[in-house]
DNA sequence: TTATTTTGTTATCAAATGATAAGTAACGAG
DNA sequence: CTCGTTACTTATCATTTGATAACAAAATAA
């Protein structure tokens, strides 16, 4: 079967994920904050609570840049430490309500990006666009189980 | 209908995406080349022949910056700048036989890594997996329209 | 022809990011 | 308790990337 002409599509594909995520949030990243640091916001939205070494592991970046990055963040109050019961190496890291008010008025934005996207679409056309993410998730675009945590 | 739903698994989905193609890139950069330099590389590889401007376009780099890093490229004889019939301010840019042979490689270990993932399905989901990025890159991942060329 | 726009270049500077070494505190095994 | 490991921090340095100003050559318009 045509295996390569499926990985064209999906060479072409991820470029153009890249892109659109981009132009849905180029143009509401605050001031204040480095495309970096944006990242780690949206990561830390998006799965909080999260460890440092979840931070570091998902984006692929050294602890102590993570740290770094992370120390920025809270100084700006725009995310939180609290300790973790049962490991005080840990934090439980988390959207500070600043960060928490920033990042939803910057996943409202990209939604409204994103609706226009859709709006003309039929609920088949939604159903499908669903199902697609759906498809893709579980076979191609998983990502690898990381070394699990403990108890 | 749930296009809150929706769009959460949109920011989910984008962000895998992102993660997977790291995964699949990140330990085949050579040296003597940045991860930004590979981006262009990329976008050369798949768009050629293309012009500085187009590089700047659509990798949402300024010009004097798509000039420097493409030089670089150029002196690493990763790629060439050829003149342009009909506008002599033009260079049509494409990899050199040694950066499409790096290219080539780099794209071999990526649909390595890609058929690693696919080699277990049927070929009916392998038709589903088509059709779903053909239904996503249609309605939700297509790029805005550059302003166009001439004639 | 002259003026303006397009396409690209060069130079320079600041900021962001990456990499490494060294250190600390807490936990867990023996 | 001691030792090794985990989770994280601090400091430092080099590289990469972004931003801006100033320029030049070719095309296009007037």
């Amino acid at each position: 079967m045509d295996t390569n002409g499926l990985f064209r599509k999906f060479v072409a594909f991820t470029a153009s994920v890249h892109q659109v995520k981009h132009e849905f949030t180029k143009d509401i990243r605050l001031d204040e904050i480095t495309p970096l640091q944006y990242s780690m916001l949206e990561y830390i939205a998006v799965s909080q609570p999260v460890t440092l070494s979840d931070i570091s592991d998902c984006l692929f970046m050294s602890m102590p840049n993570t740290s770094r990055e992370l120390k920025k963040l809270s100084d700006k109050r725009l995310c939180e430490k609290l300790a973790v019961a049962g490991d005080r190496r840990k934090h439980a890291i988390r959207l500070s309500p600043q960060g928490q008010a920033m990042m939803d008025g910057v996943f409202g934005q990209m939604e409204a990006r994103f609706m226009a996207r859709t709006q003309d679409a039929t609920p088949e056309l939604l159903a499908e666009i669903e199902h697609a993410l759906d498809v893709l998730q579980a076979s191609v675009f998983y990502t690898e189980r990381p070394k699990m945590g403990k108890s």
